[in-house]
RNA sequence: UGGGAUGUCGUCUAAUGGUAGGACAGCGGACUCUGGAUCCGUAUGUGAGGGUUCAACUCCUUCCAUCCCAGCCA
């Protein structure tokens, strides 16, 4: 696959910076622990992929990729109740979007789901693990709290016999959901919760997406990951921090069972990313209540959301290239992410000229009727992108934002009497503005240098500002989608005492612009395609877009050092 | 108040006993037919206190702050 080399390639080129989970990598394969490393991306099939997500297949796969070794996606799919093929779905699409591949090593914990039964078999005859009747609130009880130890469960010492009898019976369905549970006999003192036998088994009448109704009865997360990852043959098991107090019982079931390996379980910090959430129970409820217009809104932080925004994923591999990889809680600037998507697009998107808020103008000592071709570059940062066409005549649009009667000082825009370039045509010269009724500016007479056609004069005059317009006899109209933050707050996870996620959305995270003037050959854009409007910034063609009724979605605005400037006045 | 973890420029992240570095953001400048891009320059940091050492982000110690854990979720 083609982005998989390049992935490679650049690892080359670019200096990778060290992390701690490279550190331990590199000392297991140097001390022969190791000859190649095997990593896995586990998503349980019950939501959409984040860009969260996003860093931990990068993370994984790409630790694949640069020391040769193989990284698996499985499923974790050991909770029936929440999980679905469509997500299934969705995530082998967005990780193959990603760049990443798993070739052969596609998985699901519910492969597992007969040697899992197998190993708490072994369990029980080796009196490690029993039948518990508990009640859901009786065990409750029984374990304790973070500062009291909890209480032996009274049903702890069954033999192995009964144990053995009562389990095969909740296999085949004999007992009524949350009746009875199968629990490891570890430690119900320990100060570690997870250690007061903890439950492996629970009863589940319900239909699994890839068992069906094979199963009445279901593997608990800390029983069947550890399991998985030692079938698989992983090396490194590289989960987020909640997971650090689940790393003895993961050792713990490795230890007791007769299984081909011990994989070594890694913790790092999760992504926060400033200004959005990252739970995958706040973003479905986002989708439920309408307040974005699905998963794949492009104001989401999903992949799906991010792809129909106009992200590339080169773009979001940078990034996670970029914030690193640590143990320490961290909330990442959106800046950032901005930065590796312009830096990206800058390299490869076709400059085409919009005007969003259009303003006539008119050429009064252009010929009525005249219409002459431009030449223009379809991206000064890459030659070979070629040339294009545009049309141009007596009637113009412009920005509106690119007139001011009033000029402030260190204004290069246009203003009565000045002179600026029509980029890759003609300087003009402002004579004289029409105001309608309310004294609203709605139109612009300007009289043009034949001399500077292209955009230049031999005389080496300096002209400063130069602007962006479209030909009002061939421009056509587009709609633009201008995204913002979805919330105003950087770090959601510190919301004001009694307020919920929904006081902090930005009223303003999105404005529809209708009307907007493209140049002609935007005619031709293709849902997806990438390109950067002059001084304007990135937009991606959303597929909802219909012939001759095109609608772009901003991605990202590009950096505007006026607007920065003239806050300072 | 039990257990587990984490504290390095504004933000993210390197440096494992030997010059605290990089990136983003910021600031200043150059250049420019995008106030884009590019280039150059520049400020800012080891949570606090003790100790060991010729030398401490790094080792010891005390403290402080923050995060995670009481699902038959993952």
């Amino acid at each position: 696959m083609d982005t998989k080399e390049n992935i490679t390639e650049n690892k080359e080129e670019k200096a990778v910076t060290s992390n701690f989970i490279r550190s331990i990598i590199e000392r297991d394969l140097a001390s022969g622990k190791h000859k190649s490393i095997v990593t896995r991306f586990p998503p349980e099939p019950n939501g959409y992929l984040h860009i969260g997500h996003a860093k931990s297949i990068c993370l994984n796969f790409g630790l694949a990729n640069d020391y040769r070794g193989r990284c698996h996606l499985r499923f974790d799919d050991s909770n029936p109740v929440k999980e679905d093929v469509e997500y299934v779905n969705s995530i082998m699409e967005d990780v193959h979007w990603l760049g990443f591949d798993w070739g052969e090593h596609l998985y699901y914990a519910s492969d597992y789901f007969d040697k899992l039964y197998e190993f708490a078999e072994y369990l029980i005859k080796a009196g490690k693990a029993f039948v518990c009747d508990l009640s859901w609130e009786e065990l409750k009880e029984y374990r304790g709290t973070l500062t009291v130890p909890g209480k032996d469960s009274p049903y702890r010492n069954r033999s192995i016999e009964e144990n053995l009898d009562l389990f095969r019976r909740m296999k085949a369905g004999e007992f009524p959901e949350g009746s009875r549970t199968l629990r490891a006999k570890i430690d119900m003192a320990s100060p570690n919760l997870n250690m007061r036998d903890p439950v492996i088994y629970r009863i589940k009448k319900t239909h699994h997406h890839r068992t069906g109704n094979d199963w009445q009865i279901y593997p608990m997360y800390d029983y069947t990951h550890c399991v998985s990852d030692a079938l698989e043959g992983i090396t490194h098991s590289i989960c987020t921090l909640e997971f650090e107090d689940h790393r003895p019982l993961y050792d713990w079931f490795l230890d007791q069972l007769p299984v081909p390996c011990h994989p070594q379980q890694i913790e790092f910090a999760r992504l926060n990313l400033a200004y959005t959430i990252m739970s995958k129970r706040l973003l479905l409820e986002l989708v439920n209540n309408h307040l974005v217009s699905g998963w794949d809104d492009p104001r989401m932080p999903t992949i799906a959301g991010m792809r129909r925004r106009g992200f590339t994923p080169e773009a979001i591999r940078d990034f996670s290239e970029r914030i690193g990889v640590s143990k320490a809680n961290s909330l990442v600037n959106d800046e950032l992410l901005m930065f590796c998507v312009r830096e990206d697009l800058n390299k490869r998107a076709e400059r085409r000229m919009v005007v969003v808020n259009p303003l006539k103008l008119t050429i009064t000592n252009y010929p009525e009727g005249k219409i002459e071709d431009f030449a223009a570059e379809n991206n000064p940062e890459d030659p070979s992108a070629g040339k294009r066409k545009i049309k141009f005549s007596r009637h113009l649009y412009i920005e509106k934002d690119d007139f001011s009667e009033n000029p402030v000082k260190g204004w290069f825009r246009l203003s009565l009497g000045k002179e600026v370039r029509l980029k890759y045509a003609y300087y003009i010269t402002c004579n004289e503005v029409i105001k309608n009724e309310k004294g609203e500016i709605i139109e612009l007479l300007c009289t043009y240098d034949e001399k500077s056609r292209g955009g230049w004069t031999e005389d080496g005059r300096k002209v400063k500002g130069t602007l962006h317009w479209v030909c009002a006899e061939s421009a056509i109209p587009v709609e633009l989608r201008l995204y913002d933050r979805l919330f105003t707050l950087a770090d959601m996870s510190n919301m004001e005492e009694g307020k919920t996620y929904q006081d902090y959305l930005n009223p303003n995270s999105l404005i529809v612009k209708q009307n907007c003037l493209a140049e002609e050959n935007l005619q031709e854009a293709k849902i997806g395609e990438h390109y950067q409007f002059l001084r304007i910034g990135y937009f991606n063609v959303d597929y909802n877009s219909k012939p001759g009724a095109l609608i772009f979605n901003r991605i990202v605005d590009l950096k505007d050092s006026w607007a920065k400037l003239s806050k300072k006045i």
